[in-house]
DNA sequence: GGTGAGTTGTTAAACCTTTTTAAAATTGAC
DNA sequence: GTCAATTTTAAAAAGGTTTAACAACTCACC
């Protein structure tokens, strides 16, 4: 759960809303990097850590759609919304195609971008919700409950620290599925460097253990992208 | 990652384009079921249990936010879709003010609805992500988990690596038919160039090996094309 | 059938990523 | 400020993937 600013960067090469929007997200407590086209939008990101994408369909240099199609590869886990020309509704199947999360159709109001991007961002566990959200969950024998940061094993209870409850959440939230290492990293660490690495690193270990009283859970690695958190489904 | 069917309530009280809607799902792999007004679909939401929620905006004995707001009380989690009425794109702010996580306008398209709907599964994690389908494969004695990463022979537990388990899951979806060398390449590598083809031929000898505890399988080259999973019919 | 270019099989080493343990640094409660 | 808990850094060992080297094979051509 994220509590810096949400990094968002915003490829668009009409300057006059390029600049509007990027104004209208900081305002509202987003730090925003404005790219000029598809080019220098994939140099940012990957110079760059950030926690949401908006993409310009039509751009110079790389369009929308060839910017996320690059951006999927490396991350199926940041969150991608696409600003696509008025009468362009037609191309909003293609955007799906690549892999975004929504797609506004020009002309769109500020505020339904806005709140939007938060839907999405609800969802991916990077904004906290208002109100109580259901954090309890079920690992195998275990129960996890993320707000109490607790793990309990037959009425066994254990306290996770910060980082062991970040981390799990994440895992419990991508169970059997892939959580990428960089999506984690920056998530929970704010910044995809070395040394954030080698925390996490220690932090599955520390997982492990914890886990390892029920046999069938296990956080298996996947080289290069990422863990997995195998648990068989409630 | 769900098996079956996602479950869908639809609550619309057209009953031209609820019955449309609702074929249409259904035909996709949904189960759906259709309310056609607010107070049924609420009584449905109660008494049964859904993955997915598509609420009309209007409609008769209470309207699709207030269905949302009594839903929303008990799940922050099940995913919201609205569908509004042409010309009331007004309501758009007032839908994720009450926790929708996709709001559309109509006219749409049902390919449009689609894949909103899966977009926002993707993010659950109720769908099976790209590269992630679950699957469980006999071949010969072995039963090979993809998802798991695991190869069992009578009860025996071995765990495959990353690129071991990509490579017999797409050996094992090809069965006793060709895999092209350039599909698996492009697949699994990305890109089919010289070294990452003698790295499949390692990979290749290494799945030879596992596999060769039942004398009936037998990965087989096929000079200048790929490779062939020999395996007897289950 | 023989030759040679290109493809495949296999093993081992090199390279890079991950795991684990331990020590150092930092944080937070009192 | 002190102490205990947490987090980060470090480093060595283990594991996974790619590269390299060479042997064996296939196929087209003679």
């Amino acid at each position: 759960m994220k509590t810096s600013p949400i990094r968002v960067l915003l490829c668009e090469d009409d300057p006059n809303l390029g600049k509007l929007l990027s104004d209208y997200l900081n305002a509202k407590g987003f730090s925003t990097t404005w790219a000029q086209d598809g080019a220098e939008g994939l140099k940012l990101y990957h110079r760059e850590t950030f926690d949401f994408i908006i993409l310009d369909v039509m751009m110079p240099r790389k369009d929308g759609f060839e910017v996320a199609t690059e951006i999927r590869k490396e991350s199926k886990q940041i969150p991608i919304l696409f600003l696509s020309a008025r009468g362009m509704k037609e191309d909003t199947l293609e955007g799906f195609k690549v892999g975004a999360d929504d797609y506004m159709t020009k002309p769109f109001s500020m505020e339904e971008l806005l709140v939007r991007i938060k839907a999405i961002l609800r969802r991916t566990a990077s904004l906290p919700q208002e109100g109580e959200e259901v954090t309890k969950f079920n690992i195998g024998k275990f129960e996890f409950d993320y707000n109490i940061q607790q793990l309990s094993l037959d009425g066994n209870e254990h306290r996770l620290t910060t980082k062991e409850n970040e981390l799990l959440f994440l895992l419990v939230k991508h169970k059997n599925g892939l959580l990428e290492r960089n999506h984690a990293l920056s998530a929970i660490w704010g910044d995809a460097n070395y040394f954030n690495g080698r925390s996490m690193d220690v932090y599955v270990a520390k997982l492990r253990k914890h886990l390892k009283e029920d046999n069938r859970l296990e956080i298996l690695n996947v080289h290069g992208k990422g863990f997995k958190l195998i648990a068989p489904e409630a």
